[in-house]
RNA sequence: GCCGGAGUGGCGGAAUGGUUUACGCGUACGACUCAAAAUCGUAUGGAGCUUAAAACUCCAUGGAGGUUCGACUCCUCUCUCCGGCACCA
């Protein structure tokens, strides 16, 4: 470690203090300034306290957070806790624990480790997905999907997680067939559940995407997860198939059912059902085929096989020698099967319908009442929340009951509406719930009559900018997506799109290459990482290390190049800051950095920012020292991204008084852009052949610098004896001599 | 198979069509020290030439072509890796 005598544990733990104290980060509601709306996905508050990764998205969101404030902005950057759901249940039970007392320690934990990092949020609005007067206003948004006809129960096949004991939806379950969080291999289960109807707002979902500015990786995961295909439904006599081809009627030789469909299975298998349909284009007699390889639950789960124009459909007609018809596409049958009426434009899509209850104990109860007489009751909006009932022994029982069901007391209500005996429903909500539509409780986290007042909401929506990880594109960002769309419907929230502008960050992995496991030992945590370096340390190498957007390895070493780097800043502000006019080199090098680190923060490219830094101390070093304007023009645009070491320059070093975090964010001048000396580069046939160090004025002079170039004894050992066909010139770049070869 | 993204030193990585290898790490040598650590300084793509150094020359951004005065950057083909989706008709 470098011995350098500035003291990060010291020093940090001071400004926090003292930051917390003056509330220098709250955001203030209606205030005249613009506002900057700036969210990251808010934790679960597992026991292993915060991640490495947490620190990447939160602490390059918390610099980009200090500059729009430094800016001028009146910046939203708040913190909260998704404290619902298996990871957090799953965890109670492992250490024998109740959920409820976990919770409120973890968070503890979390919030503590947050500050320790220095990160600016506005804890005054702090919010806890478990905290009644929170979850009151998530079964509230439940019920009003369930009064519009979106939250309904059917019997469907569930993807159930042994292990868990608990359904899951469709996106959590990986492409291997393997739950998400646990990686045991999931089960199919028909079973009665409550379902949001998100596929009615596919069109949408997808249409709207065009207008807001999501990263292109992210939108075209969702575009591809929506799945919208445009097609048919073509009857062939009494048999509907759906197919997106129907320019390939004519090469039809059979259809296809579903009947025999197996998940998973790779060879295809088929057995003829004995019956035919009749090709509505020609009169042809077509045979039906039971298979294995058409997809129940798509479409019209029966397909027309047309071996011609579809690779599967030639491997099955291959492999029980049915017919095979060359024929052309025709684009015209599209209106053809149109107009005869044998068919109809259909759009199918692959996003399905959102199973959303869960039978577990740890989630918010569904705020509905089961009459025998008036069936599914929504329980009045007076008597929220439906809190959920302490509970000693809350595991999962297995039979795909909720353990609530076990609850007597709770579980028997009058009926709303008739008063007869009713049941509550004993299912909870998924842990995607709370995270619905924890934005919008930003804006007014204490509203005990509103899920927040119109006039607030109206002031910070949307999200300006919303930042978090790539596995969230087709979960919660696609889910909290309809639910805004489904408020703003009904006339809650003011806009029909959450967030104007989505993007990610790369994984951080470990020293070895491998994602951060215990189980490969090679976990890094930040208590760690702070306590020996401090948190500015942490924060400039998780910015440094790489782009922003791809996942890189962890490196200690590299790590203490930015604690160097932080001593050599430290030392340079101590020793290199007088009362003369700084080199003309300095001032430009100075200027040219704030100019480069101004359009690399608002393009997210935080690993130059930290080049850029470095590059203006190794200059500074070089060059001597700066004047005191200039020093505090430096330490200001340090002070987004090593706030406590340019907090104590500001204040120890520089004598200033009010805090740097509330002070603007330095501009540059341009008259110091224009370097007085250029460096021309002079090629030959392209190839650099020599430079030539001029006065930025005869650097745009073609003639000049021609003659100039000649002149260079390099350039002439090159020119001699050749023919020069012509001369390119960039101004104050290049010239470049062609000759003949 | 389809859709994204990426291949540059020993390593992480820079580079509006204009000096490839910024910045950092690592390594080597040196300073400080009784010594070590830390810190500081110098060097550091490869090959050739040279007693040595300087200077100079050639080669190099996964591979093969192309456009251009000039290509990491644009175009065509191709290989590899990462991520997502997947008998979705």
């Amino acid at each position: 470690m470098a011995d350098i005598k500035y003291n990060p544990a010291e020093v940090e733990h001071k400004w926090q203090g003292i930051w917390e104290k003056e509330g220098i980060y709250h955001a203030q509601d209606f205030s005249d300034k613009k506002k900057f709306y700036l969210l990251v996905e808010f934790p679960y508050p597992s026991g292993a306290g915060l991640h490495i990764g947490h620190v990447r998205s939160w602490g390059a969101m918390d610099s980009y957070a200090r500059k729009k404030r430094m800016e001028g902005f009146n910046v939203l950057y708040p913190m909260g806790w998704d404290a619902f759901g298996l990871p957090a249940e799953n965890y109670a039970i492992k250490t024998g624990t109740h959920p409820s007392k976990v919770v409120p320690e973890n968070i503890k934990v979390f919030k503590r480790q947050c500050q320790a990092l220095g990160l600016s949020f506005d804890w005054t609005r702090e919010i806890d997905t478990t905290d009644p007067k929170y979850y009151k206003w998530t079964q509230w948004i439940f019920l009003q999907l369930f009064k519009k006809g979106l939250a309904y129960q059917a019997e469907v096949l569930v993807n159930w997680c042994p292990k868990c004991k608990t359904n899951l939806a469709d996106e959590e379950v990986l492409p291997n067939g393997t739950h998400e969080r646990c990686g045991m291999p999931i089960e199919r289960r028909l079973q009665k559940q409550w379902l949001l109807r998100i596929t009615k707002y596919a069109e949408r979902l997808l249409d709207d995407l065009k207008t807001v500015d999501f990263a292109p990786q992210i939108a075209r995961q969702q575009v591809n997860w929506i799945g919208k295909s445009a097609g048919m439904k073509i009857k062939f006599g009494d048999v509907k198939v759906f197919t997106t081809r129907p320019d390939t009627l004519n090469a039809v030789t059979f259809l296809a059912t579903s009947k025999l469909y197996e998940e998973g299975s790779k060879e295809k298998i088929g057995k003829f059902s004995g019956k035919y349909a009749i090709n509505p284009l020609d009169g042809r007699k077509i045979p039906i085929w039971d298979t294995n390889y058409v997809t129940p639950d798509y479409g019209t789960g029966t397909i027309m096989g047309v071996p011609a124009h579809d690779e599967r459909d030639m491997d099955f007609a291959k492999k029980y020698h049915l017919d095979i018809i060359q024929k052309d596409p025709d684009e015209k049958l599209w209106q053809v099967i149109e107009k005869n009426g044998w068919g109809e434009k259909y759009t199918n899509y692959h996003l399905r319908d959102w199973i959303f209850s869960r039978q577990h104990y740890w989630g918010e109860p569904i705020p509905i009442i089961h009459c025998p007489k008036c069936g599914p009751v929504a329980v009045p909006e007076k008597d929220l929340p439906v809190e959920l009932p302490y509970l000693e022994k809350y595991e999962p029982s297995g039979t795909g009951e909720s353990p609530l069901a076990k609850v007597k007391d709770w579980l028997e209500v009058p009926c709303p509406q008739c008063g007869e005996p009713g049941r509550r429903e004993t299912d909870t909500m998924p842990n995607w719930a709370g995270s619905n539509w924890y934005f919008i409780r930003y804006a007014d986290p204490n509203n005990n009559n509103e899920i927040a007042s119109k006039k607030k909401m109206d002031y910070w929506l949307p999200v300006d900018l919303y930042q978090g990880g790539f596995e969230h594109t087709t979960l919660h960002l696609l889910y909290s997506r309809f639910i805004y769309k489904f408020l703003f419907d009904i006339g809650i929230v003011p806009n029909s799109e959450p967030y104007l502008k989505r993007y990610s960050h790369g994984i951080v992995l470990g020293a070895d290459g491998r994602k951060m496991s215990k189980s490969f030992d090679n976990v890094i945590s930040p208590d760690q990482i702070v306590g020996k370096y401090g948190a500015d340390t942490l924060r400039i190498y998780e910015m440094f290390m790489g782009p922003f957007d791809q996942m890189v390895a962890w490196s200690e070493e590299s790590l203490e190049g930015c604690y160097r780097f932080l001593g050599r800043v430290w030392r340079a502000f101590e020793s290199r800051v007088g009362n003369d006019k700084p080199s003309l080199i300095l001032l430009t090098k100075l200027h040219q950095t704030i100019n480069k680190v101004d359009r690399d923060i608002e393009a997210f490219k935080f690993n130059t920012i930290v080049s850029s830094l470095m590059e203006f101390v190794n200059t500074w070093e070089e060059e001597g020292s700066i004047d005191k304007e200039s020093a505090n023009l430096f330490v200001r645009l340090l002070a987004p991204f090593t706030p406590h070491l340019a907090e104590e320059i500001w204040h120890e070093v520089l004598g200033n008084a009010e805090s740097i975090h509330m002070s603007t964010w330095p501009e540059y001048d341009p008259k110091y852009l224009q370097v007085g000396e250029v460096v021309m580069v002079i090629q030959v046939n392209g190839k650099l052949r020599s430079q030539l160090t001029v006065n930025s004025e005869q650097s745009t002079v073609k003639e000049e610098m021609e003659k100039l170039a000649k002149n260079d004894a390099k350039v002439a050992k090159w020119l001699d004896g050749q023919k020069i066909k012509k001369v390119i010139f960039v101004s104050g770049k290049i010239i470049n001599f062609v000759v003949q070869k």
